[in-house]
DNA sequence: TTGAAAGCGCTAACAG
DNA sequence: CTGTTAGCGCTTTCAA
């Protein structure tokens, strides 16, 4: 098939010709670099204008080895916490000149894969992955020994020396724990989404760090106490509204019966609060929510959540800003601190109720 | 610099010498076109695998003028209208073995111009821009006059011959205008977002298509009645929360105040329900609220928002179903449909009360 | 089927 | 300062 149109794309040999001048000379001019005379930059540069002359970024590339771009691998570009990291990162990375490739992977370790080694194949000067997997990970491993500039996002893979911008969640997973805890909370539901290839039927869940995290601090405040959590109140769903408002309903409903739940992100609270409101059950009378993830709408809906939140678009920043230091040479920077992460005290949170809880009708609009 | 590591790539060169056969041939063999016996490829098969290589990409586009990658513009990837188009447009053009360059330009002119730019530099294979201006958009020229595929998403340039993926919005509209004016609403608020370098102090302000057609139908509903909408009760404001807020509270504390708030996007939704709240305001009972574009939220607030909701991930995906016939080749396609809008009435719009809407205090979670 | 050689558009020595 | 000459890694004639 011929390319579109027959417009022959104009080169430096072209303006060089219009110009006047030697090829190279051109080059020099329009890339403004080595020696070039007053008198053939105007030249050129006004040739350049008069036939718009575009370069071809991709030849450049080719032979200076940079392409001024890195790739970005997220899990799920619709979950609020990923898309600002992103503008964190595009922020960070664009003062210095670089552009974003984004791909998202919907939490499928096999699309991760494929993306990575697109962007590899497409000589992107560095990468930033969220990994979906907490498994062995050949293709980040492939990256470091291909000596590409890596940097993780939200989550670390055991075994991989690379850095990840992250937030420091178990201080304040163990502060939320406490809080429930001391409100008299003991069935203490968590729910959270886990791509399908890390959930296996039988043995224990390997959960991707942040959530591993949040978990040790809920365990960590029971552990305090001498009382011990019940590990089957962990539901780990597909990435699936139907999936997570079975867990719910399962919670709930269950003979002993969740008196608070936990949601692990912001996509997740969302299904957990409506769910909640559909079987008529009330926040926080008849259930707790403490949801993962400060949203707008959290502040919005009756009673307002209770969250722990993430400085999300600063991770994103300094995953960015990581990035292209490790691109421009940096050799052996500090390690990225963890950001602190904060519980946000709401309404969605009371003391237990004692007995089972009451069928109520859905509140009536106010 | 050096580059990173001194991991020289591995190229057809090599694997052809480790196979004992020509460049030619291995590149034939790895590339899968041209005639190979099987007695070659299966050695140079063993010898990529051996030498574990990659083809560079780049190389590839050098000089057969497609990067099987097409470029995505859009104004804010944190709008959810965008994230969930986006993901459309992925989708749809994965499929057909596309990668997506994503761009946010944070609704800037110049951010656009840039981005469109340099992925034509980068030679992408198609374009799909949500275009921030109405005004004249001479990036956009270049990229049709250049030959590359272009579609538009969500909104239209006036004078530019390219088809758009979006929904057909003025129905809609009109029927939200009915039901407002049906309750008794004749002073109707409404809220949108425009670039600065659009917003003229000035003379009318140029409205992005799609708001021009939300507008439109609320004008409609009034004219037919024989009332007229008095324009000052539009208010396109910066991409701020402060701006959106201002503009809330002038409107409803303005000495003939608005009775009925519109909200142009779901972003903008959550901040005038949110100033609302705090200004003690009900909703329904002391002002009407609607809001374009569904998010799951509006529905978990009390009462759940009214709201004109579009089918965007199809939109999405019909820009990248379209875009990557284009780049296949297609010639004349038949124009694309605009997908239709749906008003779905919750519970935040109620009849007009009598007299200035009294204060409350904020309403106690429940 | 094969291989040699000529590009794709640009940068980067290397001489003048 | 300027021009000539090689490449970057791959595809693609063109002969053999």
């Amino acid at each position: 098939m011929a390319k579109a149109g027959n417009h022959r794309e104009i080169t430096v040999a072209d303006v060089a010709r219009e110009a006047g001048v030697s090829k190279a000379q051109a080059a020099r001019a329009l890339g403004a670099y080595g020696a070039v005379s007053d008198a053939v930059r105007e030249r050129v540069l006004a040739a350049a204008s008069r036939l718009s002359y575009r370069p071809n970024q991709l030849a450049k590339t080719l032979n200076t080895g940079r392409s001024h771009s890195i790739g970005v691998v997220v899990g799920d570009i619709e979950n609020p916490y990923f898309s600002l990291a992103t503008r964190g990162i595009s922020d960070a990375v664009e003062r210095s000149g670089f552009t974003v490739v984004l791909t998202n992977t919907s939490e499928r370790v096999m699309a991760e894969r494929a993306a990575v080694n697109m962007l590899m194949d497409k000589r992107v000067d560095g990468l930033i992955v969220a990994p979906a997997s907490t498994g062995d990970s050949p293709h980040l491993r492939a990256v470091v020994d291909a000596g590409r500039p890596l940097v993780l996002l939200d989550r670390t893979v055991p075994g991989l020396a690379v850095d990840a911008a992250r937030a420091d969640i178990e201080p304040a997973a163990r502060e939320a724990a406490d809080h429930l805890l001391d409100l008299g909370h003991r069935r203490i539901g968590y729910i959270t989404t886990a791509d399908g290839s890390d959930v296996r039927p039988d043995g224990p869940h390997p959960l991707p760090s942040p959530v591993a995290a949040r978990v040790a601090g809920l365990v960590a405040g029971f552990t305090e106490r001498g009382l011990t959590w019940d590990p089957d109140l962990l539901r780990p769903c597909r990435h699936d509204e139907a999936a997570i408002r079975k867990a719910v309903l399962d919670l709930v409903h269950s003979p002993s019966p969740a008196t608070a739940l936990i949601a692990s992100d912001s996509l997740i609270g969302q299904v957990v609060v409506g769910a909640l409101q559909e079987q008529g059950l009330r926040i926080p009378d008849d259930v707790s929510v403490l949801m993962y993830d400060d949203q707008p709408w959290a502040r919005l809906v009756t009673p307002p959540i209770t969250v722990v939140a993430q400085p999300t678009y600063d991770i994103g920043y300094a995953a960015g800003a990581r990035l292209a230091a490790l691109i421009g040479g940096a050799t052996n920077p500090p390690p990225l601190q963890p950001l602190p992460a904060t519980l946000i005290r709401r309404g969605s949170i009371a003391p237990v109720a004692d007995g089972p809880p009451a069928r109520h009708e859905r509140t009536p609009a106010t």
